[in-house]
RNA sequence: GGCCUCGUGGCGGAGUGGUUACGCAGAGGACUGCAAAUCCUUGCAUCCCAGUUCGAUUCUGGGCGAGGCCUCCA
């Protein structure tokens, strides 16, 4: 089967052709730098950090250029900045609040197990392709200054509004947003804005200033995959205004009649059954999480739920994701590296994947290639199937870690030399049948927090309890 | 006011115009000195009301409920 993707702009999944099979590009929005990544952004990192995934292993990994943007311009950061560090010029505290925060993000994508993206552009050092778009907007009748601003005319375009289905006489403008004078149209948005000399800025025909928040994007885009690409992702709630107000700048520069062909959002997340929020008290970072749940656990977590879907994150959700994760890494195993990864990954799995990304499908094939394992039921050796197990589930971007139990990843390093010799000694009195004496030893090594198995062939394995 | 999601068992969560997957938890069993692990079996559900239909959980309309966007936001 071919790979199917639901397309925001159609708003029904279709069948996926990139227009380079030999180039495949994607483009998703990443973080504006100004405060560390909650858990619901790390959402659209992880989805499509999967998709990115498949694309390379249907298409081959040196044939899909994925692109994830930092935005470390944004009037947020100047405002972190002055508050965090008063003490230093302006410039040098913003530097330290986008250096800090974007170090923290990729190290937080980083334990969530996804790849780097191909190109991770960084909105100042692009400041030249947005006033070039700008120029090129001004020249074209899409664009205009007024009042310290260049903006962008929404009524230029004929089609404004297709992505989000939204018609400019239909909105009830100022609704929740004062009117400006200033604008020809309210819908209109900013592409240019002036700097104080307080504020951070650079020269530009319009006098020293600093770009609008949508700009940035479709320079970025432009210059790394051209001015019409294949798949455009990020968060639900970036399609209006964000991803609309992208479209309209990169088609009305390049007359184009389309600038993604596909276009995909993730769907939210809520915390305990409410949304996140500061005042709620439930705002969760991604680091955070990673104090008290391995980065995999996570990332399974997230990936048990369709992505257009909403999630709700629990901790009672991530208790179960921890024990299904822990079940598949005990029917895993080392694959030699002579053996051919990509031709393991098992059929039906796949399938599941190419159908939109149904993470969920996939995870319910996994379960059962895992029943498979113990019952001897898929044709394989034992061998063979916990190979195209392992190998299966780490198209998903799992078991990027230890290989045995993710019980040890949460284990303060037991004394295996006492462990060893405790389960020798208890072997022994289990011999005599002694089973008081077994029992005993039981008990103290439960008490040490090690569980332990008695095996059909007389062997004993234990693993640290959670 | 406009636009858009969603509503399935105790919980999570799929798919389908015609015995409602799957996972977790529950129950029973096999195995075990006893446990644990594993395997097998099993009980439990499609928000409400109308319509289309031989038949709807699935399609249509209405209602109720939850959430999102229209302002920065994944």
């Amino acid at each position: 089967m071919l790979l199917r993707l639901y397309n925001t702009l159609t708003r029904q999944k279709e069948e996926f052709k990139p227009l380079d099979p030999s180039n495949v590009r994607m483009y998703v929005c990443g973080p504006t730098v100004y405060d560390f990544a909650h858990i619901g952004n790390a959402r659209p990192v992880i989805v499509f950090d999967v998709l990115f995934r498949l694309l390379r292993h249907v298409y081959g990994p040196d044939h899909v250029k994925y692109v994830r943007n930092i935005t470390d311009v944004d009037d947020k950061i100047n405002a972190r900045a002055l508050r965090d560090f008063p003490e230093l010029p302006l410039n040098d505290a913003i530097a330290k609040v986008t250096a800090k925060t974007a170090d923290r993000f990729q190290a937080d994508a980083k334990a969530l197990g996804c790849l780097p993206p191909t190109v991770e552009p960084r909105a100042t050092d692009n400041i030249q392709g947005m006033i070039d778009i700008i120029r090129t907007l001004i020249t074209k009748g899409h664009a205009y200054e007024a009042a310290g601003e260049v903006l962008f005319s929404v009524g230029s375009m004929k089609d404004y509004g297709k992505l989000s289905n939204r018609k400019l006489d239909e909105q009830q403008a100022g609704a929740r947003v004062a009117v400006e004078p200033h604008k020809k149209n309210p819908g209109d948005f900013v592409l240019w804005k002036l700097s104080s000399a307080e504020e951070p800025g650079w020269d530009s025909p319009w006098g020293r200033g600093r770009p609008g928040w949508h700009i940035e994007c479709s320079a970025m885009a432009k210059r790394y995959l051209g001015e019409v690409f294949d798949i455009h992702g990020g968060g639900l709630d970036l399609i209006f205004p964000h991803h609309e107000n992208e479209i309209a700048q990169s088609r009305c520069a390049h007359d184009s009649d389309v600038m993604a062909n596909v276009w995909m959002h993730n769907g939210f997340l809520q915390v305990e059954g409410q949304k996140m929020s500061k005042s709620l008290g439930n705002f969760v970072t991604i680091a955070d999480v990673l104090k008290d749940w391995p980065g995999e656990v996570v990332r399974f977590n997230m990936l048990r739920t369709h992505y257009r879907q909403p999630i709700d994150w629990t901790v009672e959700g991530m208790n179960h994701s921890l024990d299904m994760l822990d079940s598949f890494y005990k029917n895993s195993t080392e694959i030699p590296e002579d053996l051919d990864l990509p031709t393991l990954v098992d059929r039906e799995f796949l399938e599941a994947l190419k159908d939109d990304l149904n993470t969920h499908a996939a995870i319910v094939r996994l379960h059962q290639m895992r029943r498979e394992i113990h019952s001897g039921s898929s044709g394989f050796t034992q061998i063979e199937q916990k190979r195209r197990f392992t190998a299966t589930v780490m198209i998903l971007g799992l078991f990027s870690s230890d290989r045995k139990s993710l019980h040890l990843t949460k284990m303060d390093a037991p004394d295996r030399g006492a462990i060893v010799e405790l389960i020798n000694d208890r072997l022994l009195a289990r011999h005599t049948k002694n089973w008081k004496e077994s029992d005993r030893i039981r008990d103290e090594l439960d008490s040490m927090g090690i569980a332990i198995r008695d095996n059909k062939d007389g062997t004993t394995t234990w693993e640290v309890k959670r």
